[in-house]
DNA sequence: AGCACGCCGACT
DNA sequence: GTCGGCGTGCTC
């Protein structure tokens, strides 16, 4: 009897191919339902895709059975997979991809193959090996017996590959290999727990055995003793480690107990998760009429259950904070639940604090700094609803919650939102708007500093825009001056990086015992060695950058590939021992202030002193409470932080954000002053800022000096108009990279080539080199395209130029092996 | 002759 | 992306 195939169209993530459809043999004994994964042959190999699809009929031939289908049910919504087509499409990036980007990392279920020996036979070994190094290393290791995975016998012979060699000796039957299914690396955890047996759970027999075996067995008295109090308490189960430790004696106890039956050891699930270290005083909180307005707007979307996007633009000290936790509360009464993302999460250690306040388990914390396994709790446990409020970074973006209710981007115009490292190369803030509208969810995009393209959306109508202006009672704006270093340093009122002005007024605040807040508007360390006799700076051997200087380890160190080295004692070029520090990272800062001001206490706060879990929180909580007098750091300092102390915030050189070859230099010039300055003035005292810049008369600082974003963006947004950049334009950066040269160069000229005679509805940049030319031993060329919204409103006309041209791109021969790299609406240029 | 390596097409 | 097949060129 014919019995119907069931078929299942598979979306495989790292493979370039389209989406493959496979049958699934009723032996599995499961249904397959789109969202699932799927373990399937993929050629030689065991691969994990995502089922798409579910059919009964297909044109297909040559196809092959499915292995296996580890999910119960479907561990991505339909809503999701929606989502992922269109970032898929709207972001060039594989739907594979797409799809497991939405999971937890170590989900992945690979085959793994296992070589072992097959014979003992000396001659017919030593015939298989002839003249080969590798198989004679190979056969070396495998002599002892051991039974190895192909991946860590491929390491102990330091061999690139040993594929071929192994295809070989077991072809002449030396050894066996044999593929197996790898368990994934993100697994439940468990432990051993006790509880009394259902027999003993009351209090006569518990005396009655306490008092038979006192004498004998007091160990196990306590032990009992302690499940006991715990179970009068509630508490049916103690962890088995914990109970032996505080009854103080040693497993054979436990299992005494077990044996006699009167408890039970059983494995318990285990939640990973963080705790926070971050804690401050508790204020009392009243929504005042503004935030009261906003929260009625934002419940009444909620009630409604329809998609609403609005951008909340509230200035620095409104209280969005508290708007949002209104909001989410409220969503959370109606049954509905909440996704929050942060711009990162190490950042807004306050933020976080508040809301494990206000909605004590039922909140996750989603972030990079996760173990794998606290990672896949956070996920697993929200898709099975026990958490129904997820604070996260941008990846959270995809967190399984069902029936959301509310949205929230927070800081919306932070360049973090922007996915640019790997596939899919997403905007968190418009895929969560996207998400939104999938879902019927009320969106909110918070800003003091409203990026231009928000600010757009919300001039065209597609956002309704949400104003705070004031700040919560008591607080007013800081006050801001403008200190003109190259003035101050001719007239000799300014020492190193800092005025005499800016020193003066750290002076004054010390003297109240007031904080300042001291912030370095630069990327990184900028301290590099220069040869005070030639012109020999240190530079990375693999990226075309100089090397940074940390004195704290001696060291030379590249920013982007992590290269180090020793520093030289003597100049290479000429031999000179004239090596000088030039530039001034936040370490060099914070000696120059401490001799300037030999008595004030420094915390400095940047990537290297805030690497270890926690600090961050350790050293916000010691500014807040122990009262350091002045906070030192890179971007970390403007982020999020709400110190009613501080009353001073000094910028060292405002320009330098300013100066950077980007469109958006400007706007993120603004945002980010803007933001420092919020950080003075917090309480009841008003707080002044300093900004040192050497280019006082750019127009940026008179907006921020009158504290004037809508005069600011306003101009800035008919900037972009003329120029034809974003939001007016979408903009698309192709980068090439290869070891050589002459090939990246030459790959960027054939796919310039490839799309230009399409260009009736963009703009295309000829290639050129990028402003670094070399990273990671990659060089790298990119060609910059600017797509008219009106003509291509989707982004699908320009999605299908990009795709014929790969196409035709990779049948080149000189293209072969260059890597591509498609970004769309980037925010990185370089 | 035997082996390494690069090229190329297939992978459901 | 990874694999196997095939051709080329190098070494013994």
């Amino acid at each position: 009897v014919p019995q119907a195939s069931t078929y299942i169209d598979l979306s495989i993530p790292g493979v370039p191919l389209p989406i493959l459809t496979y049958e699934v043999p009723e032996s599995l004994g499961r249904a397959p339902i789109a969202g699932m994964r799927a373990v399937v042959p993929l050629g030689k190999r065991i691969v994990t895709g995502f089922i798409t699809e579910v059919h009964q009929r297909t044109a297909t031939a040559n196809i092959r059975a499915v292995l296996e289908l580890p999910d119960s049910e479907a561990i991505m919504s339909e809503q999701i997979i929606r989502l992922c087509r269109w970032i898929s499409h709207y972001y060039h990036a594989p739907l594979g991809e797409t799809l497991k980007a939405t999971l937890p990392q170590g989900m992945d279920i690979e085959g793994e193959r296992i070589i072992a020996m097959q014979t003992a036979d000396i001659e017919q070994i030593e015939s298989a090996i002839g003249r080969s190094k590798i198989k004679r290393a190979i056969l070396d290791q495998l002599s002892t017996g051991e039974v190895i995975s192909e991946d860590k016998l491929r390491k102990t012979v330091h061999a690139s590959s040993i594929s071929a060699q192994l295809r070989d000796l077991s072809a002449d039957g030396i050894i066996s290999i044999e593929t197996v299914m790898k368990a994934p690396t993100a697994k439940v955890k468990y432990r051993k727990a006790i509880r009394l047996q259902a027999g003993w759970q009351r209090e006569a027999q518990i005396r009655e055995l306490i008092e038979l075996i006192e004498k004998r067995a007091p160990k196990q008295v306590n032990i009992i003793a302690l499940l006991w109090s715990a179970f009068q308490k509630g508490v049916v189960s103690l962890p088995m480690q914990e109970a032996i430790e505080s009854a103080r004696t040693g497993s054979s106890a436990v299992h005494a107990l077990a044996d006699k039956e009167i408890i039970e050891i059983f494995e318990e699930e285990v939640t990973r998760e963080v705790s926070i270290t971050y804690e401050e005083v508790d204020k009392e909180i009243t929504l005042t009429d503004e935030q009261q307005s906003v929260f009625a707007t934002l419940s009444a979307q909620i009630d409604a259950g329809e998609f609403a996007a609005n951008l909340l633009y509230g200035v620095t000290g409104s209280g969005k904070t508290q708007v949002y936790i209104e909001a989410i509360a409220h969503a959370l009464a109606t049954g509905m639940n909440a996704l929050v993302l942060v711009p990162e999460v190490s950042l807004t250690p306050q933020l976080v604090y508040r809301f494990r306040k206000a909605f004590g388990d039922e909140v996750t914390v989603m972030h990079s700094r996760l173990s794998i396994g606290e990672r896949f709790d956070a996920w697993r446990l929200t898709r099975e609803g026990k958490y129904r409020v997820v604070v996260g970074v941008r990846s959270a973006i995809f967190a399984p919650l069902d029936n959301l209710g509310i949205i929230i981007v927070d800081e919306e115009h932070e360049p973090s939102y922007k996915q640019s490292d790997q596939q899919p190369r997403f905007h968190a803030r418009d895929v969560a708007v996207m998400r939104g509208w999938t879902e019927s969810a009320v969106v909110v995009l918070g800003s003091a500093t409203p990026s231009a393209e928000s600010w757009h959306n919300a001039q065209q109508g597609k956002y309704q825009l949400i104003e705070m202006t004031k700040r919560i009672a008591g607080a007013t704006m800081p006050e801001i001056t403008i200190v003109d270093m190259i003035e101050a340093r001719k007239m000799s009122a300014a020492k190193g990086s800092f005025s005499d002005d800016l020193l003066a007024r750290l002076r004054s605040r010390r003297e109240q015992s007031e904080g300042s807040i001291v912030f370095q508007n630069r990327r990184g360390y900028a301290m590099h060695i220069e040869c005070g006799d030639c012109d020999y700076v240190p530079h990375c051997i693999n990226c075309s950058i100089t090397l940074t200087y940390h004195k704290d380890k001696q060291l030379l160190q590249c920013h982007y590939c992590g290269y180090t080295s020793r520093l030289p004692l003597n100049c290479p070029e000429c031999g000179s021992k004239e090596l000088h520090q030039q530039g001034s990272g936040t370490q060099r800062l914070e000696e120059e202030l401490q001799e300037l001001i030999p008595e004030t206490r420094i915390l400095r706060m940047d990537f290297d002193s805030t690497r270890r879990k926690g600090s961050h929180d350790m050293m916000l909580t010691s500014f807040a409470e122990d009262g350091a007098d002045v906070l030192l750091g890179t971007q970390m300092v403007a982020k999020g932080l709400d110190f009613d102390r501080v009353t001073l915030v000094g910028v060292v050189s405002a320009e330098q954000s300013l100066l950077m070859p980007d469109f958006r230099a400007e706007e993120r010039t603004f945002q980010l002053l803007t933001q420092v300055s919020g950080r003075s003035g917090r309480g009841a005292k008003k707080g002044e800022v300093v900004l040192q810049s050497t280019q006082t008369a750019h127009q940026v600082f008179t907006h921020i000096l009158e504290d004037d974003y809508r005069g600011f963006i306003t101009i800035e947004l008919q900037r972009r108009k003329a120029l034809f950049y974003p939001p007016f334009a979408r903009v698309v950066l192709i980068t090439f990279l290869d070891d050589n040269d002459g090939k990246a160069a030459a790959a960027s000229r054939v796919f310039a080539n490839l799309i230009e005679h399409k260009a009736d509805f963009f703009k295309m940049y000829p290639p050129q080199a990028a402003l670094i030319k070399r990273i990671n031993r990659k060089y790298r060329y990119q060609v910059f395209c600017r797509v008219d919204k009106q003509k291509d409103p989707d982004g699908l006309r320009f999605e299908s130029v990009l795709k014929a041209a790969e196409t035709e791109f990779h049948k080149r021969r000189e293209s072969r092996g260059v890597i591509v790299v498609i970004d769309i609406d980037p925010y990185n240029l370089m």
